[in-house]
DNA sequence: AATGACTTTTAGGGCTGTCTAAATTAAATA
DNA sequence: TATTTAATTTAGACAGCCCTAAAAGTCATT
């Protein structure tokens, strides 16, 4: 079994890469609040290991083998698991759910992972929409873009929002927007401006900056608009 | 915040000596399954800490601080929450939820204890029987004793049982011994021979080994007998 | 092709917690 | 009290993961 510090680095490696792109050092050490050298280091270890969960090239960043693939989903499903347990079970709100799990995400065991899945109905997301891996390593597909890639007069529902900022989560609660919010796209101002919106079924109008809007993900409209531009 | 190998130590002398015995080097090697040397390291290196959680005389063992102390029963609050939280809530045997505990006791926050405790109905017992510490360091008092130390005669209840082999848990659960089973001990062998017992309602005769007979704690006996012998 | 800015790697250490082997101390017994 | 046995400590080393400072490599621009 992976220590702690190589899963999280398997897992942030995904985070930033996905499962088939290169992460660099430098993102890496920003990730993970660790020196650039040290990210040097461990990876240059996980690339002799046998079996290998990266592969590695000099000056050129880590790519997850598929080893490493399969290590870095179920610490994601761990994690995404346990956010949703915390948040149906115990009350925890969505913004306090990502520290609590990023601990616990190694200590479990696969038998308290499947009695969590159960217990919860084998969920397919998390509590800010993102899909949970499932044991096969396969992932629930989901079809959604980004807020900044809509169309002006798009409507569209929230999928997902990006879990690591309690700051923006707290904010974004306060707005009314979380996973299956409606939103019509009014009004997109230049030069990186803020989108207006009108949001839920009250349709409040509401303007977002791009740096929060760049952290929400939406399905495909529905009607009104193209998806992309 | 300790790491979690001096939280390990602590809770192990607490769990050999007490709030106020003093623990050996080997005793606390035993439990850690770790090599004395690395024991006399450990002790010496807290010895000198500020605040010490624990005294250490050379040739002498180890005795908690009151520090140590307060640290030694929180980590045994987590424990036993957590393993009355995964009998109660997800469905695990008594013998299943030590290992899981031991993991978890370690990682969860201030808050996720809180709630544990709250949703568990602030308990004082874990599915062994032992007591769970409050949060203000104090210990819901259990007057009970070996079922070792039971005359001949006495009838009781099962208070506890030692919670660390899963082996002796499912052979207990066999026999249907489990807190809250009443005893009536109606014969002991001499020379450390077995006990035999009269079982629960339907007053099943068994044989209990000393070994086993030693894991189990008993309220004091309500008819038939002196407490001690 | 050379320069400068930036990224990445190397070199050398530190800390924690573990180990083995050898030396010492304490306790038990003759 | 002397000796043997058992427990404990010292000494020295190692693995994992982190750090800083300095060297080297990459890349865009001139």
């Amino acid at each position: 079994m992976p220590s702690e510090a190589v899963d999280d680095y398997l897992k942030a490696i995904y985070e930033i890469a996905g499962d088939d792109g290169r992460a660099s050092t430098a993102s890496l050490a920003r990730k993970l609040s660790v020196a650039p050298a040290s990210v040097t280091g461990m990876l240059q270890k996980l690339a002799v290991r046998n079996p290998a969960p990266v592969e590695y090239e000099k000056h050129h960043g880590a790519r997850l083998s598929d080893h490493g693939k399969q290590r870095a989903l179920e610490v994601i499903r761990h994690h995404r698991l346990i956010e949703l347990f915390l948040h149906r079970m115990l009350g925890y709100s969505w913004d306090e759910v990502h520290d609590e799990a990023e601990r616990l995400e190694h200590a479990i065991s696969e038998q308290l992972e499947d009695r969590i899945a159960e217990r919860l109905g084998d969920p397919e997301v998390d509590p800010h929409g993102h899909p949970i891996p499932r044991k096969d390593g396969t992932i629930p597909p989901r079809r959604d873009l980004s807020l900044l890639d809509l169309f002006v007069g798009a409507k569209t529902t929230v999928s997902r929002v990006s879990d690591n900022d309690p700051e923006i989560l707290r904010y974004l609660s306060e707005l009314g927007i979380t996973p299956g919010t409606t939103l019509l796209l009014t009004e997109r101002a230049p030069f990186d401006g803020p989108l207006m919106l009108e949001v839920g079924p009250d349709n409040e109008k509401q303007a977002l900056g791009p740096r929060v809007a760049g952290e929400i993900r939406v399905l495909p409209p529905t009607a009104n608009g193209e998806t992309t531009g």
